[in-house]
DNA sequence: CAGTATCCTTTACGATACTG
DNA sequence: CAGTATCGTAAAGGATACTG
């Protein structure tokens, strides 16, 4: 059973899945990670299979997901210097709910797209 | 495949996942959509449905939930005047992806929350 | 009851320059 | 190469008061 009602400042603290969910629902972090489903990558790597993103928010993220667990960051010592991400078991293991959740996303652009457009319609009359 | 990678504006613009994705992973979208699991609510049930949620955020994300199609929102003129929100097929299809993914949250909470113990005591030696 | 209206704080994100 | 430092913007969220 799900419980997301939480209607104190200490249940919403505690809360597992405001807490767990609140570092995986940036506009980043899913990318990351589907990222590096095939294998370690490089920061630089993980750079190009994303595109778009800064260089100080790629760091900020990967912070915060080896932070919960979800990859490791191994220095190999240079020069050059390379510095590989991987998923860890427990990041294996997001990845395996989150991917359908992304899969779905690109799936169901059309009908969003669709919704969006009826919507808007409506709202100029 | 996913396809992840977008490199200029106008491919992050129209890319279907970070698109899709932006409305959904929020802090309190999954939370909303959850509540309605199990039938239509009012605005008032969902709040207590959640418990911590301010009425201005509820309706903004409620808003933004109905205008990509995932819910419907039926007046029934009063008075008392009531309001019903309702998933639609297309948020009955997102919740079945969605679900997996907060039930892990919960799940993996213990995992998560040792792993940042981890972390943190390795920055402070 | 189901919102709006205002105002404010926080967080995420972005651009650019610099460094071991 | 893999970052850090600084600065700035924008979006999300929160507090409180008011209304058809």
């Amino acid at each position: 059973m799900l419980e997301i009602t939480a209607t104190t400042p200490e249940a919403q603290a505690l809360c597992p899945i405001r807490n767990v969910l609140a570092n995986i629902n940036g506009k980043w972090q899913p990318l990351i990670l589907l990222s590096l489903e095939d294998g370690p990558l490089r920061f630089s790597a993980v750079r190009r299979a994303i595109g778009d993103i800064t260089q100080r928010v790629q760091t900020q993220n990967l912070r915060a997901l080896e932070r919960d667990g979800y990859i490791t960051r191994t220095v190999s010592a240079g020069p050059p210097l390379a510095v590989f991400y991987e998923l860890t078991p427990l990041g294996v293991s997001l990845l395996s709910v989150l991917k359908p959740l992304v899969h779905w996303a690109g799936e169901s652009y059309p009908a969003v797209k669709a919704a969006r457009a009826v919507y808007d319609g409506k709202l100029r009359g």
